[in-house]
DNA sequence: ATAGGGTTAG
């Protein structure tokens, strides 16, 4: 042949090779086109093109035509047959490719691994291995097929004791086998294992193997162990893009994404995965805008987004809450035909309800034939963000498989719309069914602990967290931390926060609000102080309005005024209505009402009730009719606006005496149909939870309680 | 044909 090709053979190779490529972009007419080529210049009949045609049609789901190659091919050729299986698992008709198994005259190993590996895949583990065992020729791919099934389907242990039984028989480990039994280690975490297995890799010469290579860098990386990773690496002969993209990960779980991105941009060669990864990490690390620029590069040059990518995109617009760009990127999901995919179902699930759309993340839901629990967790968290909590219970009770992050979900969303007894009765349901709650679990238990201030159910909590063995991460540290404050224990509290080993933004607001609410002004300001000292944490809203709390009760008037001064000027936040009332506050109690006024009058928006209130109690207080004058005025005009404003003013005119004043208001606000807030404070005795209403709602012993107070006003007044 | 990445809660 005069062509350009050394010999035919490397003309088919080529052309092998390009068919490959188009299959693997998704690029059908080209194929196609080269189809009609081949069949003009005589070469169709190749074996090897024509079964690379096959693949290329049955990969892009064009039936017709893959059917009429199967036709071409005379009577029941084993590699078709096995094309066919193969493609049938993919498209998930495990039946069909089991019709097509059982009807082959002849089989080989491909054939046995291909539908032991499927059913492996669809979670048959059983049925699985009752294929392994019949299969008659077990070679390193049957084996290894078996032990990643049981690794993947959970049961590591299983998976080495097949690993055991492969060694037993004299069979040879190849470098895929000594990847699965590390992936195991991984699983089980057990680093120990892991050790030995790197003996026996050693021992067989596999230590310089790139894949073997790259699984012991997750090993170490997972085990925490960054150096050990660091040295597999440094000493690697060659390095492939896994060995890159699994180093990058490492910096990202030392928390160093600066260093993983650097990496990623010098990397001598990046695939799908590797841009999978960076872009999942910037995700995971909140920074959605830069996770949405690097996709939108990818694009750009070429690259495939894989499921998993689609999946990361669709959770960073979830937590950009862009339904817009969501939808488009669905849309594309739809065309491609990957819609039903679990990991993609999962994220647009959580996109809809993120946005608040639940009916459209409940119809995605419904769409997915293959629900996970996963699948079903989403959902739920769906419904849970949303308040839609009887929706959510409803799914709860009536899915397949349930998990602990289930009940921690359904748990979430209890905690996030108050209702506080019903998250201590599932989470005691939860304990009841054997299932252990999670950090994040435990962490929004424990806040429903804080909003009801109990301390015994707190400690309970905390008990159940030391008997686990739990390491405190930042948020169950901190969820400690507020919950022993919020009920009154600071010495706790204090103990937990100075044990914490990490300490973010919420975990200093927490302790610095604490300390001041419980009284310790002084230690709160300088905890404050230390924060800017030593730590990275910027002061934000909520600190400030603690450390003017704080110093309003300690009478540190000028220093408050200081801080409040710093506001704007030092740490760049605007103050809000609730910083002017605590300065407010602070200036009239200790009688410096004219400098109160002066603020009120020179906020830049309209002051909240309560200022008027604390600058009133302080006219009283310090006798100053004049300014006393002019805020009740002020506060008669908010009160038009809002039910707090008259509640206040009736209150005022209460403690004057003025109760004509204070029953013409009241008829004012039946009048307007306003209804004052219900006050209520309770108690817990005995892990019962008595709640006192300041209004009409009772308690059912309040008679018996009223005589009991009484008797004890009588005693400490006559002794 | 068998490995290495990705989805849910704070």
């Amino acid at each position: 042949m005069k062509t350009a090709f050394k010999s035919f053979t490397s003309y088919i190779q080529r052309c092998v090779s390009l068919l490959q490529n188009f299959s693997a972009k998704g690029m059908v007419t080209g194929g196609t086109v080269l189809h009609c080529h081949f069949l003009k210049k005589g070469v169709f009949s190749e074996r090897f093109i024509a079964i690379r045609l096959l693949i290329m049609y049955l990969e892009s789901r064009k039936l017709s035509e893959a059917n009429q190659m199967v036709k071409e091919f005379n009577g029941f050729d084993l590699v078709v047959q096995n094309c066919l299986i193969n493609a049938n698992i993919k498209w998930g008709n495990l039946s069909e490719a089991r019709k097509l198994f059982d009807e082959m005259p002849e089989r080989n190993e491909i054939t046995w691994t291909l539908l032991i590996s499927g059913l492996m895949k669809c979670g048959r583990v059983e049925e699985s291995m009752l294929y392994f065992e019949r299969n008659p020729f077990k070679g390193v791919v049957s084996w290894t097929a078996g032990i990643t099934g049981l690794v993947k389907n959970g049961s590591s242990f299983h998976g080495l004791k097949l690993f055991a039984r492969l060694i037993e028989s004299g069979v040879k480990p190849n470098q895929v086998t000594y990847s699965s039994i590390i992936s195991a280690c991984i699983e089980m975490s057990d680093f120990e294992l892991g050790m030995s297995v790197l003996g026996l890799i050693i021992k067989t010469g596999f230590e310089n193997n790139v894949s073997v290579c790259n699984s012991l860098i997750t090993l170490c990386l997972r085990m925490h162990e960054f150096d050990l990773a660091r040295k597999v690496f440094d000493r690697m002969e060659t390095r492939d893009v896994v060995s890159w993209t699994a180093i990058l990960d490492m910096y990202v779980e030392m928390g160093n994404l600066g260093e993983a991105r650097r990496i990623f941009d010098e990397m001598p060669k990046r695939n799908e995965v590797s841009w999978s990864v960076i872009i999942a990490r910037y995700n995971q690390y909140g920074d959605n805008i830069e996770a949405l620029k690097l996709f939108r590069r990818m694009v750009r040059e070429g690259i495939k987004p894989t499921i998993s990518c689609f999946a990361s995109i669709l959770c960073a617009l979830a937590s950009l809450e862009s339904l817009q760009a969501g939808k488009n990127i669905h849309a594309h999901i739809t065309k491609i035909g990957i819609e039903r995919d679990v990991f993609i179902g999962s994220s647009l699930v959580d996109l809809y309800c993120k946005c608040g759309e639940t009916r459209d993340g409940r119809f995605v839901f419904d769409s997915i034939k293959n629900k996970n629990v996963v699948l079903w967790n989403s959902m739920i968290g769906g419904y849970s963000m949303n308040g839609q909590m009887d929706e959510a219970k409803y799914l709860f009770d009536n899915m397949p498989n349930r998990n602990n992050v289930s009940w921690g979900t359904l748990i979430g969303g209890y905690v996030e719309f108050k209702q506080f007894d019903t998250v201590f009765e599932v989470f005691n349901e939860m304990i009841l069914s054997g299932e252990t709650p999670t950090k994040p679990t435990f962490s929004s238990v424990l806040c429903a602990c804080a909003s009801v201030a109990s301390l015994e159910k707190g400690k309970d909590i905390h008990g159940k967290i030391l008997k686990l063995g739990f390491q405190y991460d930042v948020y169950l540290g901190t969820a400690l931390t507020d919950m022993y404050a919020k009920c009154g224990d600071i010495e706790s509290s204090k103990q937990v926060f100075d044990r914490m080993s990490e300490r973010n933004e919420f975990s200093w607001t927490v302790m610095i609000q604490g300390l001041a609410e419980s009284g310790f002004a002084k230690e709160s300001l300088a905890l404050f102080e230390e924060m800017k000292r030593n730590s990275s944490v910027a002061p934000n809203e909520l600190m400030l309005l603690s450390v003017l709390f704080a110093c309003s009760h300690c009478g540190l008037v000028d220093k408050g005024l200081e801080y409040f001064g710093a506001m704007e000027s030092v740490y760049g936040i605007r103050p809000k209505g609730r910083h002017y009332t605590c300065v407010v506050d602070m200036l009239s109690r200790s009688g410096r009402l004219y400098e109160a006024e002066e603020l009120i009058n020179s906020m830049p928006f309209r002051p909240e009730a309560n200022a008027l209130a604390a600058l009133l109690s302080g006219c009283k207080t310090y006798k100053d009719e004049e300014i006393a004058e002019r805020t009740a005025r002020k506060l008669v005009e908010l009160a038009e606006k809002n039910s707090a404003g008259f509640v206040l003013l009736s209150n005022i005119y209460a403690s004057a005496g003025r109760w004509t004043d204070v029953s013409n208001i009241r008829k004012l606000m039946r009048e307007k149909g306003l209804k004052k807030s219900v006050g209520c404070s309770w108690v817990e005795v005995r892990n019962h939870l008595h709640s006192f209403y300041s209004e009409d709602g009772i308690h059912s012993k309040s008679a018996e309680i009223n005589d009991i107070l009484e008797l004890l006003r009588s005693e400490m007044t006559d002794p």
